[in-house]
DNA sequence: TACCAGGTAAAAA
DNA sequence: TTTTTACATGGT
């Protein structure tokens, strides 16, 4: 089947970074295409005229695609803003068709971030394919990201062996532990959210903002005090100085309310537009 | 070798 | 209350 999607839509730069940070085994690159579980399903996701084509498309799983695919995203309404912004406008022009990817699953989401805390993407990834083999469940080619349940059930001493801060494990587990309904935080209001995030031990502020922009989708999420946002503002709006986490998040206001995609396309502009 | 990298919370001041 | 420090790994 084909996940429809409004055009302008590129498939190789929206999912861009599933390539461009080598192998990742919940969400695996392979001969132009994206494997990834789904329901416990694998779908193989290549590029189609005007969307996407998802093999095999039995309804069932095929109906988380679009969501991972951001269709929620209003990016017309994004690319409006950015042609009136002398800064947004060329990085705009150089990522035609450009649509975040999403990740749904908001326990992926968060373990996700907390491995990423701190450390360079590079040695996030490394200890998350770790954990992904360790502790999922391989279907295909790809695996299926460990479930909270599973997870739950392990003691810290083994996350620490994957290469997890002994914080980190700690971290890990209390989540898995938690009695937090994680699928009910889609519904909340932003402050709801950040509050029963926070409250839980080792998701702080920047871990809350990436789930609003990675998880949630949240249209104006802008994770101000990220490293890599910084540093994209800097070079895209700062002339090259690296900004305050204060003056990031003043830098952003004139992106809202698209503040989420704004951040995207900065990001992804490091990386595939050339200095 | 030492230092930095998509932070966080606990200790110290 | 504000500032400093420890943390595990991968790359340079």
């Amino acid at each position: 089947m084909i996940v429809g999607l409004p055009a302008p839509y590129s498939f190789d730069l929206s999912l861009e970074r599933y390539r461009t940070f080598g192998p990742d085994p919940a969400a695996l690159w392979h001969e132009g295409g994206l494997h990834r579980v789904f329901r416990g399903v694998e779908l193989r996701l290549e590029a189609a005229p005007h969307g996407v084509r998802v093999e095999p498309g039995d309804e069932g799983p095929a109906a988380d695609v679009p969501a991972f695919l951001g269709a929620a995203f209003d990016l017309e309404g994004f690319r409006a803003l950015a042609a009136h912004d002398s800064d947004l406008a060329p990085i705009v022009g150089a990522l035609v068709g450009f649509r975040p990817p999403i990740v749904s699953d908001p326990w992926e989401a968060l373990v996700g971030a907390i491995t990423s805390q701190q450390v360079s993407l590079q040695a996030a990834l490394a200890i998350r394919r770790r954990f992904v083999e360790r502790f999922g469940r391989r279907v295909g080619l790809a695996w299926e990201f460990p479930s909270r349940e599973r997870v739950a059930s392990v003691e810290p001493e083994e996350l620490l062996a994957l290469g997890f801060s002994r914080r980190k494990s700690l971290y890990i587990e209390g989540l898995a532990r938690s009695d937090l309904d994680l699928g009910a935080l889609a519904a909340l209001p932003d402050d709801e959210v950040k509050a029963s995030l926070t409250a839980l031990p080792g998701i702080g502020e920047w871990t809350a903002d990436w789930f609003f922009a990675r998880c949630l989708a949240r249209p104006d999420a802008w994770p101000a005090g990220d490293l890599g946002l910084r540093k994209a503002v800097g070079r895209f709006l700062f002339g090259g100085r690296d900004p305050s986490v204060e003056e990031t998040r003043a830098a952003g206001v004139r992106f809202s309310p698209h503040r989420n995609l704004a951040a995207h396309y900065l990001l992804t502009g490091m990386r595939v537009i050339e200095p």
